[in-house]
DNA sequence: CGGGGTTCCTGGCCGC
DNA sequence: TGCGGCCAGGAACCCC
């Protein structure tokens, strides 16, 4: 499931790919979710950028003489700053391709596909998601507002400003569990189920506490981070489905001292690790390290 | 407006 | 072999 390494992991390998590209047409899966990328249609895509687990795709409008703006003399608009955005958010299972095969809608090569976008120079971007948990939008730049999530979302992990005061303070205005917090997005931006896992059993929290002090609060945003920079040196955890641009896998699933080891024995103490439904989340974490 | 519950989806796995 | 039942979970959505 992609989380901040793996949906970082995708932008940089497809900014490459796609930056400067012009969207010449477009298909949609009918679901809400996809139904809005042919939005994208006329315009230029001018980079990826990343917030937390959303994609954010930079677009300017190509005009309609520009099938390919760049070779062309006189400014390049996809040097400007982007007038639209294209939003994607991967969800569960959601991965995004470029590829050279013509298409129509549905793809009876791949029934997943759930939205394309072709490119002028006879390329298509398309996106695969499985179990339609991912959501695409296209908006003005900068208007998130029909996106709650990321228009509220917290600071990025590696953002200077957020510091062990500030983190506490974040969590201190809340009484939910921790766990629950963290997936949020508020206190800081993506982190899912198995980094939240990693990070408090790292930081000797119980994932049901609700109660976090300055001192410990400081402790997990650090741990937080290892987590999360390490995973993206290793490409991201791939459990099932998480795949790169070029279908390639990623490394830190074998790395995972926590998540998915449910009864195996604590990495620290050897104690089997415990695992439990909560807040509609499973929460898995080990009884000694992390008491309540 | 914070917080709690519900819903969206389908492949993989388990037990019979 | 076939199949019903269950599980995984990010974020929108609805409601209080």
């Amino acid at each position: 499931m992609p989380e901040l390494p793996e949906v970082e992991t995708v932008r940089a390998q497809l900014e490459p790919l796609v930056r400067g590209a012009v969207v010449t047409d477009a298909r949609a899966h009918h679901s809400a979710k996809f139904a809005s990328a042919p939005e994208a249609i006329g315009s230029a895509i001018t980079g990826i950028t990343r917030r937390g687990k959303y994609l954010l795709f930079g677009l300017v409008d190509a005009g309609p003489d520009r099938p390919d703006p760049v070779p062309h003399p006189g400014p390049d608009p996809t040097q400007g700053p982007a007038d639209r955005e294209l939003i994607v958010h991967l969800g569960m299972t959601g991965a995004l391709h470029v590829d050279n095969a013509p298409r129509r809608y549905p793809n009876e090569r791949d029934p997943y596909e759930r939205a394309s976008w072709d490119l002028a120079d006879g390329r298509t971007l398309w996106f695969r998601d499985i179990r339609r948990f991912g959501r695409i939008a296209v908006v003005r730049a900068g208007d998130h507002r029909s996106l709650p999530t990321l228009y509220h979302l917290g600071p990025e992990p590696f953002d200077p400003s957020l510091d062990g005061p500030r983190f506490h303070r974040s969590l201190a205005a809340s009484r939910r569990r921790i766990k629950t917090q963290l997936l949020s997005q508020r206190p800081i931006a993506g982190v899912g189920n198995i980094y939240a896992d990693e990070a408090l059993w790292r930081a000797g929290i119980h994932p049901a506490a609700r109660r976090v002090g300055p001192d410990r609060a400081d402790l997990l945003l650090g741990h937080v981070r290892d987590v999360l920079a390490e995973a993206l040196d290793h490409g991201g955890t791939t459990l099932r489905d998480y795949r790169t641009p070029d279908h390639s896998t990623g490394r830190n699933q074998f790395r995972l001292d926590c998540y998915g080891r449910s009864g195996q024995p604590c990495r620290r103490c050897a104690t089997p690790l415990t695992s439990r439904e909560l807040d509609q989340r499973t929460a898995t974490w080990c009884p000694t390290c992390q008491a309540h």
